[in-house]
DNA sequence: TATTGTTATACTCTATAACTATA
DNA sequence: TATAGTTATAGAGTATAACAATA
């Protein structure tokens, strides 16, 4: 990595770095399916929830609506979902094709070999505690922590 | 965290999510200085390496000539880098102005309190834990790890 | 009025390709 | 020939705004 000084040891800073390099080896990995990450993450997200409709894709991708139907405007054209008639006129139900079925366990099959070769450089335990680390950084949000008070008197506040 | 099945527990996913939420709050909070978090990764780059050319700055990014001439065209327009005649009659030597040595203490500044509050979750000993997992992770490339063979005689190989 | 899907449009970031001038 | 900067153009991904159909 370039000298980028006391940045270098932020580790906001490398959590970026880091992450920039295995996204781009799960991105070339899942390639040969014609996918990125965002879209496979699209097909196990409907996969896990049959029938959904768009708006709700939408919301677990974290992107709106318009974006949602270009991604799956994507996916439809590969063969892998199909949009059924919704619960009522306005929505659709979204469905993996069989085709969608079959790449949804190739994408699970390349992430986790990917992830598994990835983390390999850390021992079990390391990688147990990196897992435990990483969702209450993902859960935690410093905005709603209480700002800590000098314990003297203030003459005024 | 919307229901994502096994893919929730997948590492790399994890870090995935994780990288997502931290820079857009490392991104709302330089946004006062009108940076995003890589033009700013800039504007530290070339405080640490003054007279540096384009080609350098790029490969330090991580991008190419000519999306350094974009990035480099904002910082200029900014008003925090100034380009000077370079070593050759092709090359410019990359300087920050007065502005953009402001700027540079106060991304730093920014940088390292967000930091800090994202973080603060950790105990002092997970943050050093962390660290040493990341710089391996950063560092590690399984592809040019050996096969694992199974110790017995191949017939044919 | 609110919601869902849709379309048009635009913005950002990146890349490729080609050009100029210098080496 | 190779390198540095530049410019034009294009692609991917995102967003906003507006519209139609439906609730």
């Amino acid at each position: 990595m370039a000298d980028f000084g006391r940045l270098s040891e932020h580790l906001g800073y490398l959590l970026h770095r880091t992450e920039l390099k295995l996204i781009s080896r799960i991105a070339e990995a899942l390639a040969e399916l014609g996918v990125t990450p965002a879209r496979a993450t699209a097909v196990v997200f409907i996969a896990l929830h049959e029938g959904c409709d768009q708006v709700e894709l939408g919301h677990a991708l974290g992107i709106n609506r318009a974006s949602t139907m270009k991604a799956l405007d994507q996916l439809v054209a590969l063969g892998a979902v199909e949009r059924r008639p919704g619960r009522d006129r306005r929505s659709n139900a979204l469905y993996l094709t069989p085709k969608g079925i079959e790449m949804r366990a190739r994408i699970e099959h390349i992430t986790e070999t990917t992830d598994a070769a990835n983390f390999s450089v850390l021992s079990e335990d390391e990688q147990t505690a990196l897992r435990s680390m990483l969702q209450r950084l993902h859960d935690f949000d410093p905005r709603q922590q209480p700002e800590i008070r000098p314990l003297t008197h203030a003459v005024s506040d």
